[in-house]
DNA sequence: TGCTGGATAGAGCGATCGTTCTAGAGCTGG
DNA sequence: CCAGCTCTAGAACGATCGCTCTATCCAGCA
């Protein structure tokens, strides 16, 4: 079943997730993938029958969990909206240059490159991830107790930003754009009360 | 030489930008650029002994300044900065529903999947092409009367947001999140001074 | 007319892609 | 003890990848 601690298709999963993040969708092969999980090319097909596609779809809903969980501890680490958006430019900047500037948002890559299906699963799934996002920042601003069709707009806004700003620190390799994009979102957070 | 008015190295350029655009840099091949611009795979790599990094480089540069140029229309087009920036996102949205939602920004797809290579002269190509934007938007804020830290800050933002909201607006099929974003950057920008 | 060099044309190279297939390892219930 | 299952292991297939190579075409000039 479990070679340590993870199970084989855990590890596949994960490893799918970090390659994906990295270089897109169609940038990474299935047999890098397994290498990198310490599978073999049976195992990855005989845990995902759908092939790369199928890999592809964990791998972005695990991504998109992740990114769920962290934007959540950042949220609830400030009391103030506005701070606590800001908290989360933060984090992000320092997560990315931690990783080299490799490690951004776990969905765009793939969401742009697979544009083509509109239909796509992993198209479903990327959509799915920002909707999921957008609610999540959208909660904690209707707490703030903003209106219910400003906090709405606003939360969508506030992701668009984080994903653009992430992409140009990525880009410049520097963790500027995201802490000034953050400063903003907050000034402007701080316009609706 | 020239087959009708353009030249073939020019096709190939033009139809380079418009699939990197859409499938990215790993995902578009030499040949299929070289039959959609109506040349063969000789023709390609005669005019780009540099190969496939080469005649993306020169594609990202072509999409670069197509950019700057709708930018600096869309600007002008309005006197007030906020709703010189609205009037850009109008503009963008207008475009990419008009594609199908497929012709996002020239240069994101390809910046995330050679973020590998630091050095790369795409990553390069990609990160000229930002700050060029960014560098458009500042002088029209300068111009408004901005000071100029909060001017080149703003504008840093104003693109990571256009940029993040246009994936997101592919991403959801929907005009919206540009929309959105350019009414939130217009409340922002009005917001200094 | 023959030569020259830019431009076109595409066959073919080794490598790698996603996928399929068969064979075996390791465990469990009867 | 073995039948039957999940899971592992990797060889092999056809397709396509980026790229190299040779052959041909054709305008301009001597």
């Amino acid at each position: 079943m479990q070679t340590s601690a993870t199970s084989t298709r855990d590890r596949i999963v994960v490893a799918a997730a970090r390659l994906v993040q990295r270089q897109g969708y169609v940038g990474t092969g299935i047999k890098q993938i397994a290498k990198e999980a310490d599978a073999t090319l049976g195992s990855v097909y005989h845990f995902f029958p759908g092939g790369k596609e199928a890999v592809a779809v964990a791998a972005i809903q695990y991504g998109d969990e992740e990114f769920a969980a962290i934007l959540r501890e950042a949220l609830d680490s400030e009391d103030d909206p506005g701070a606590a958006i800001e908290a989360c430019a933060r984090l992000l900047a320092g997560a990315l240059r931690a990783s080299g500037w490799t490690d951004g948002c776990p969905v765009t890559a793939a969401a742009l490159e697979t544009l083509g299906d509109a239909g796509s699963q992993i198209q479903r799934a990327c959509a799915a991830a920002l909707r999921g996002w957008q609610d999540t920042v959208a909660d904690k601003l209707l707490r703030s107790g903003l209106a219910a069709a400003d906090a709405h707009e606003l939360a969508g806004t506030v992701i668009s930003t984080l994903e653009g700003a992430e992409v140009t620190a990525q880009v410049t390799r520097s963790e500027a754009p995201l802490l000034t994009a953050g400063r903003h979102l907050s000034r402007l957070v701080a316009t609706y009360r």
